[in-house]
DNA sequence: TGTACATCAGTGAACGCGCGTTCACTGATGTAC
DNA sequence: TGTACATCAGTGAACGCGCGTTCACTGATGTAC
């Protein structure tokens, strides 16, 4: 509403001295932490100044309340996600191997990223999402439609969906086993090969 | 740990007259509403019985905590879904056609109780989960391997992680717009008529 | 060098609120004699 | 037919608890003169 002068509206107000930006740090880390042992129900602001070691109170002076703390975590985790992408697909032009190098990309930040990827996984079932994180959540199928377009998969808006949701189960499985899971990414690949001839589906190739 | 009589640990004690079955069958009825309207944190045992118009002490007649409660519903899901599934796939043998009937089956079941489904996507994301609704949100994988071995893809596990994901994925779309979306359902026919050949990933089909 | 002042980080204690749960109780219905 | 009793459904009011949030305040640091 205020915010006079950052307008980042997920901060109650900027930490000016070092010590003030490890204490949010802290707090974020704190977060992270949390979010990945209790869950987004767990991420009480008791627990994460808890974890920090920081006063109650204290969390109110980086952030306005608990919703805009929940916000800044998505927010990190998305500007990680999206530089990372925006590297990979660097130079590649819209298409199956755009699709499955953003993809690898993806998995990987997760995968460095565990606790916050999961709080996100969550967040995404419920209704209490911010319009904020509503947006950056489309973010993904709206980067997956131009190569799926491109592949010739129709309607392009739900293939892109789809793929979305295999590189997200497929960060889950990773998750579980907190390693990268080959075999994994490697059936997304099979999977997102199958040529979108209409007929495919009646087709059996193999078995004559 | 007492429950002297029935055995089942969801319910605080079976109604006897048909009043009592139809209040009980109230409140699990007005929990699919506001899980639809809320999600689970909003699924208090104040706006259950709210919705139901009855007191809140009576919750506690027919359920011995809100936990049961939400286990009540999960496992209803899951009975239907499980009746559905059943009778689809009745003597088709394992193998990608018994897949797509399951997963047709599945998404029917889904419009039908679009509330409780809601329910079971939020809850599978938290560690919430009760040790009986992990084990039913597990029997889908279980159901699909054998199906996903048929079809020689390789790990069979994981690509029936990756089957189930499409299944749910595509019945979030549908819940979304209220109504079977055919698009989305030939599209997870395309992509599972992937042959799972090794080199599948790097070789261009179509473009020359 | 000493002191007055502004700035910012940080806090202990309290606040109201809605939650899940319990309690002691009422009222209706059916059966026994 | 009348009455005593058992059974079950249902409830209003209260309980303690942990939550998010606010308040008035302290302490440390840096700068001005």
């Amino acid at each position: 509403m205020r915010e006079s002068r950052s307008g980042q509206s997920t901060e109650s107000s900027a930490p000016v001295t070092p010590k003030g930006r490890s204490s949010k740090e802290a707090l974020l880390r704190a977060g992270g932490l949390v979010a990945e042992r209790r869950g987004i129900a767990g991420l009480s602001v008791a627990a994460v100044t808890r974890e920090a070691g920081l006063a109650k109170a204290t969390f109110y002076v980086y952030f306005p309340d608990r919703e805009s703390f929940i916000d800044a975590l998505h927010q990190r985790f998305y500007k990680d996600v999206n530089e990372a992408v925006a590297a990979a697909v660097l130079g590649l032009p819209p298409g199956r191997a755009q699709l499955l190098a953003a993809i690898e990309a993806y998995l990987d930040v997760c995968l460095e990223n565990r606790a916050v990827k999961a709080l996100v996984f969550e967040t995404r079932a419920q209704s209490s999402l911010t319009t904020t994180m509503e947006e950056r959540e489309a973010m993904f199928v709206q980067l997956a439609e131009p190569c799926t377009r491109a592949m010739k998969l129709k309607p392009a808006q739900v293939f892109a969906r789809l793929a979305v949701a295999l590189a997200s189960e497929t960060a889950l499985i990773e998750m579980e086993s907190a390693r990268k899971v080959p075999g994994a990414r490697k059936a997304i690949g099979a999977l997102l090969a199958a040529p979108a001839q209409p007929h495919a589906t009646k087709l059996e190739r193999r078995a004559h």
